[in-house]
RNA sequence: GCGGGGGUAGCCUAGCCUGGCCAAUGGCGCAGGGCUUAGGACCCUGUCCUUAGCGGUCCGAGGGUUCGAAUCCCUCCCCCCGCACCA
């Protein structure tokens, strides 16, 4: 009697815990180390992370099969500020925090424990492993660890990790422009905003016009354009402040200054000025060093920019509009003392050359837009942005560019930026285009921080080493790949540290915390010694302990002297790094490609040899329930251990697996996994009662069904090789299911050793991803050991008879069409007749065939070959549609025509049998044919006639 | 805006790179039949239209290349994902 599928599963789970199946040490066969990013342990394991789990677990079973010594290893993060703010939330009491808890089981009075941080580090990894372990998974928990100050061997290898990027100038001090909230003091991520998701600071060039010895201030997005200008435009109805800006006095909006106060200036006011004031005057412009008049307009506002304006009118659509106004503008000339001459002497500069536009693309676009003066703001806006966008991207700095000539404006405007700035010309002020909102409801600003230490992932050099890993890296699927090279191109400089929050302490700089994404880059290699270290005094936790384990460094009795360790235990670890590293795959969902995988590639190739960089990644899509995203709202959240409770282990693993691959989300399908389990005990009831039994003779469907066993364990291991799961299921599953259920339909009796070795070896491949019932399976007919280590024998290519399996595809195919023709005919009485196609077209056949595979395809050309065979030729007006059914079917099984006969004639019983009707084998053209069927005849398309002779 | 991935039958999915056994894989659902006291499970069959199997239409839409297109090329429409100081 089967028993219940719980106890089974942890009858087994039991069983490979206490004979360390899955603990796994250095040894001689070839090793495969596989690993997936530690889950941050804020909570219990849901079917979200369980996706990503189950594939490395699969991944990890199979290469056992493989014969692979395999080390699967597992640890916790808890670094970052998450379970520090929950904590707090607990301590605050309140409520919807609580209810998260309570969500996840946790009993009314030990809530009030979780205000502790350290609480959380010590509850959720014990669950987590329970629930993995539920599942079955092939973990050598020996190696487990946990991240932060908390473990201070993870901590030291982190600090180690730090100096050697340090000392390689990898980590540097950098200033940087960040949203901030100025009631937490601290940076507003996305995630915390209330508004303006998605806004980053913006920054404009401050480009300064010296006049009288002070500088006016003009803010610019577009350095380039700087060739271009023609004057200033200032509101002159604003009152600008004077500023003393670190030490050098600036005219700009009072809003401006306010912002620089905030971006690491040093800023006094000093005065004010009018912008009537200035106007008329002329102020020397940065980089073309010529003095420009200052003018009116009615588009500078104070809280943009500056509140004052550089006019490039060939490419602003903005400027152009306002110099053309100004010109016709007599009174307001008049008003403001401006002589019109000196307004009218104001014309255009050409800067750029851009695809589809001519010497001055804003007045062009003005014109075509129809717009008529300043005040249509709209159609300025979309105007700006379409001149904008082709002359960023098509357009090419002109002969007034200097030694810019000829560049194209998205290099220029970079190079042309960094020129001003190192010639004191100009400065940089970083905005927010849209208010950004922090969650405390506090409106946000720009704020510049110069203490930050970063990882230089903008690195030139350092990207190129990234590029090369990469390029040797296997990943799962390719597809991944393109969006890797983006990634690693684009990636920037990377904040790395923290004023909060649990994890480790920079070596060097006290007063910061290795951020979260940060500790976690190269710590794969942490896996190889974890379970070593662990029993290591702190003191003997030295850089010069990793140096020499991880990078060979030193030797092994002077390290072990220096930190006073065994030289056993030194010489274990390096071996143990040596043996297993580099990792051959790490498995992630496709949202860490962005940043974690990318610095994992980025970190192993600062800190270790070509040798020891990542072989492969994995990554996947989100996991989708009955086809919904998964989220509490709609009810689809489920926990792992609730899902086990609800389908099984065995029941989840399968589902997951045959959810789908490739970066798409994949779909778990309640449905199948509320009756895959039922199948499962129907294979262990089948292997029972089958295993080892039936005849010794070997026929022709015996040889048909070791082929077809053996054909799927071939493309079973193909796709397994790839990750592609869903088609590993597939052939190694379902088709064999098939197979199985059709040789028990065509034998009265298996064949005990093909039946057996098919049960055997399907039980093997089934086991990745159900290995519970498998084991199962392998106990019940009497298999020693386990099968979850056992070896599936390498695919033979002698057991794939292909003219077996061919015979038998002209087989079915042919019960295909007699079912379809029985259908039609209804009850009409008689035997099937069947008729194999005659002499001559198996010749037309091969003769259309021999033609195709020699190029010849017009239908034409291969009849005129064709016809030059007297035999054929005979046939005459028949051939010509043949020709065009067999080029376009191309039916090709490798066997002849003496094949098929015999074929058709040894299974002339089974088919009347199957049919309920006499079967007679007929050759076209040899037999009576009442209906005139027999010419439909073709090679592995037997004609059909159902009736009877006279 | 930048970059990436997609659109296949009732639903989900395979195939596309390397064109041809592709009316198109497998699962789920649904229907009929078998088995069964019944239900479930299991097995068989069917699930675009048509039809004594060979036909027609079909793989987001429209063109093109080809003897032949789900697959290659062009144009268009639509959907999803990432764009950072965060796990």
């Amino acid at each position: 009697m089967a028993m219940n599928t719980a106890e089974m599963e942890l009858k087994w789970q039991e069983r490979w815990r206490e004979e360390r199946v899955f603990e796994a040490e250095p040894g001689n066969g070839e090793k495969y180390f596989l690993n997936v990013p530690y889950p941050y342990i804020n909570g219990l394991l849901h079917i979200g992370h369980t996706l990503t789990y189950s594939r490395t677990e699969f991944m990890a079973r199979y290469k056992r099969l493989r014969g692979y010594n395999v080390l699967f290893p597992y640890a916790f993060h808890a670094t970052g500020t998450p379970i520090v703010a929950a904590a707090g939330r607990v301590a605050d009491g309140e409520e919807s925090q609580m209810n998260i808890l309570r969500s996840m089981d946790i009993p009314e009075d030990e809530l009030s424990a979780f205000s502790d941080p350290l609480h959380w580090v010590e509850y959720f990894p014990i669950e987590a492993e329970r629930d993995l372990n539920r599942l079955g998974v092939s973990v050598d928990w020996r190696r487990k660890f946990m991240t932060t100050s908390l473990n201070p061997a993870y901590d030291a290898f982190i600090r180690w990790q730090f100096n050697r990027l340090h000392e390689q100038g990898l980590v540097r001090k950098g200033r940087h422009p960040v949203v901030w909230c100025t009631h937490d003091n601290s940076p507003v991520g996305d995630h915390a905003r209330i508004e303006g998701e998605g806004e980053m600071p913006q920054e404009f060039v401050l480009l300064k016009f010296e006049i009288d010895g002070e500088y006016i201030v003009a803010a610019t997005l577009r350095p380039e354009t700087v060739f271009g200008q023609t004057n200033l435009w200032v509101d002159p109805e604003e009152e600008y402040v004077k500023a003393d800006v670190d030490g050098e006095v600036w005219i700009l909006s009072k809003q401006a200054a306010q912002k620089l106060s905030e971006q690491k200036h040093e800023v006094a006011t000093v005065g004010s000025v009018f912008g009537s004031q200035l106007l008329g005057k002329e102020a020397v412009a940065p980089m073309i060093r010529r003095p420009i008049p200052i003018l009116p307009s009615s588009f500078c506002d104070p809280e943009k920019g500056t509140g004052i304006v550089t006019s490039v009118p060939s490419d602003a659509p903005d400027d152009w509009i306002a110099l053309v106004d100004i010109k016709a503008d007599e009174a307001g000339m008049d008003r403001y003392g401006l002589d019109p001459e000196m307004v009218r002497s104001v014309e255009p500069i050409a800067i750029i050359t851009s695809e589809g536009w001519g010497d001055f693309p804003a007045g062009e676009i003005v014109e075509r837009m129809g717009i008529k003066d300043q005040t249509e703001r709209d159609k300025l806006l979309e105007a700006k942005h379409v001149i904008y966008r082709s002359g960023f991207y098509t357009g090419v700095m002109r002969e007034v560019a200097g030694e810019y000539a000829g560049m194209p404006v998205e290099e220029a405007k970079d190079r042309i930026r960094d020129e001003m700035l190192e010639k004191g010309e100009a400065a940089l002020m970083f905005e927010l285009s849209n208010p950004v909102v922090c969650r405390c409801l506090t409106p946000s600003i720009v704020k510049v921080v110069d203490d930050q230490w970063f990882i230089a992932y903008g690195d030139h050099d350092w990207k190129a080493r990234a590029r090369e890993c990469l390029a040797g890296m296997n990943l799962y699927p390719e597809v991944a790949r393109k969006q890797f090279e983006h990634v690693l191109g684009w990636l920037r400089d990377w904040a790395c540290t923290r004023e909060l929050g649990l994890g480790t302490k920079l070596p060097w700089d006290d007063n910061w915390m290795v951020e979260s994404l940060s500790d976690s880059t190269i710590y794969m290699a942490y896996y190889t010694i974890s379970h070593i270290i662990t029993d290591l005094p702190e003191a003997a936790l030295t850089d010069s302990l990793f140096d020499h384990v991880f990078l060979g460094k030193s030797d092994a009795a002077t390290v072990a002297m220096e930190t006073g360790t065994e030289i056993d235990t030194v010489e274990r670890m390096r071996e143990e790094f040596l043996y297993w590293y580099p990792f051959d795959l790490r498995v992630s969902g496709k949202d860490l490609i962005q940043n974690h995988l990318s610095f994992t590639i980025f970190n192993h190739t600062a800190i270790f040899p070509q040798e020891h960089w990542p072989r492969g990644f994995g990554t996947n899509g989100w996991i989708l329930i009955g086809g919904q995203k998964m989220s509490k709202s709609s009810g689809s959240f489920r926990t792992l251990r609730s899902a086990i409770e609800e389908w099984s282990a065995d029941a989840i693993r399968f589902t997951l697996a045959y959810g789908g691959d490739g970066l798409d989300d994949p779909n778990f399908d309640p449905d199948l996994a509320g009756t895959i389990g039922d199948k499962f005990n129907t294979w262990l009831e089948f292997a029972q009662e089958r295993y080892g039994k039936g005849v010794d003779d070997e026929r022709a469907i015996d040889r048909w069904f070791r082929s077809a066993l053996y054909s799927a364990v071939e493309d079973y291991c193909d796709h397994m090789d790839l990750m592609e799961f869903r088609a590993g299921v597939k052939r190694g599953y379902y088709d064999l299911q098939r197979d199985l259920r059709w040789y028990l339909r065509r034998c009265d009796e298996p064949n005990r050793s093909v039946i057996s070795e098919f049960i055997k070896v399907t039980t093997q491949m089934l086991s990745v991803f159900a290995p519970h019932v498998s084991e199962e399976v392998w106990e019940t007919i009497g298999r020693s050991g386990f099968v979850s280590v056992s070896q599936i024998p390498d695919p033979d290519p002698g057991s794939i008879d292909s003219d077996a399996l061919d015979a038998e595809s002209v087989l079915v195919d042919l019960m295909d069409d007699l079912r379809e023709v029985l259908g039609l005919v209804g009850d009409t009485p008689g035997d099937i007749h069947l008729y194999t196609a005659a002499d001559w077209k198996w010749h037309l056949a091969d003769a259309v065939r021999d033609s195709v595979d020699d190029g010849v395809v017009k239908f034409q050309d291969v009849m005129s070959k064709v016809m030059s065979d007297p035999e054929i030729r005979k046939n005459g007006k028949v051939v010509p549609p043949l020709v065009k059914r067999l080029i376009q079917e191309r039916a090709s099984y490798g066997i002849g025509m003496d094949a098929e006969n015999e074929k058709l004639s040894d299974e002339a019983d089974f088919l009347s049998q199957e049919f309920g009707r006499k079967v007679h084998v007929w050759t076209e053209g040899q037999a009576e044919d009442p209906m005139g069927k027999a010419k439909n005849a073709l090679p592995y398309k037997p004609a059909i006639f159902i009736g009877n002779m006279e």
